[in-house]
DNA sequence: TTCCTGATTGACCAGTTAATCAATCACTGA
DNA sequence: TCAGTGATTGATTAACTGGTCAATCAGGAA
């Protein structure tokens, strides 16, 4: 790995860091590049400005996601088993934690001053949705569209109340809670 | 109305309006007075601070929400026409509106680092979810509380997603969106 | 009128921060 | 060896902001 793909990579996460233990996006760019242990200059010298290496930081948060994604539905067979696969990426350690969420959480305020944030969150809900919906449609019919409207809408909304009290919520328990209601949902109009 | 708590008030509200303007909590308390149309001395002279003008700023939130769930149940009669009653109030025009879901996103920022936010919306998180349980324990019995919980979380969620992109939902479409959800979870159960 | 109290402000300060830049440093290819 | 290139930084600056304060203003009571 080259040294500045490195670098990058270092700040990036000490920028995820930052925001997540300080708990804003108020963090100054000279405390992200100490924590990634080299000047601010640096900091500038590959990102330009603040906000270009905040849009990094969401970029790189989003993958890592998608990874989990990609990798739970490769072993699942059957869109039963790929809706719960969906489901259970989404409360993987990887991302739901402390560090991830708080970050998360503030990259949804980055996105009301900044259209780039707003479009990379934009791609996370619908790529989320048609994976819901690919395989909620040969279960549920036309009915798929709403179901899977109300099943991103709760996995968000889990993410917002761990944001708020990562002690009242596991990974475990959040993807069970979220598993019942898809049964519900497909029970109601089967 | 006494000067004071007419200038609280309007404080108060450039505050919000200010947040929900700005889509952030990094707003200068002289923008807010300027939008109050009073000096940013006085700001300090009323709240002595800027945090305990943000948490003002909660507080004003949380009491309009709870006044509307207030109003709405009153007319309520029967479990199941309170529960719509509770779901309804959620997506009010007072509530389920661009400034007062900015600002409301940004509490949950707030919250990250200011005790007093987090115990803020842990009580509206924990009243909404006290109705909830109250109305839906004589529907569904024991599983009321994962109900609620389910009922609460898409809630939120919604709020959330409101927040990305206004346009995509709006006050009618989301409490149906909620009031299916129920229907189907008490269908499950019954 | 005179006094008092709370409302209100302009001026000010001390501290912070994003961004710049000239200057080194480390390494590589010729 | 040496020129060239990207990595890296310390120092600096211009702008901004939370908070303070002395001073003024307005209105009511005595």
């Amino acid at each position: 790995m080259s040294i500045e793909v490195r670098r990058r990579k270092e700040l990036v996460i000490a920028a995820i860091e930052e925001i997540g233990v300080q708990g804003s996006l108020d963090v100054t760019v000279s405390k992200i590049a100490k924590r990634a242990g080299v000047s601010s200059a640096l900091a500038f010298h590959y990102f330009g400005d603040k906000d270009r290496l905040f849009l990094s930081a969401m970029r790189f948060v989003l993958t890592v996601y998608a990874t989990e994604v990609r990798k739970s539905l490769a072993t699942a067979d059957g869109h039963h088993a790929r809706l719960r696969a969906l489901i259970h990426a989404s409360f993987t350690p990887s991302n739901f934690c402390n560090t991830a969420i708080a970050a998360w959480l503030n990259f949804y305020v980055l996105a009301q001053r900044s259209d780039e944030a707003k479009r990379l969150l934009w791609v996370y809900q619908r790529r989320l949705h048609s994976n819901l919906v690919h395989d909620l449609k040969p279960l549920t019919g036309t009915n798929a569209q709403a179901i899977a409207e109300r099943i991103g809408g709760l996995i968000d909304g889990l993410y917002l109340r761990f944001a708020l009290n990562p002690a009242g919520l596991n990974g475990e328990s959040a993807t069970a809670l979220v598993l019942d209601a898809l049964d519900h949902e497909i029970e109601a109009v089967t």
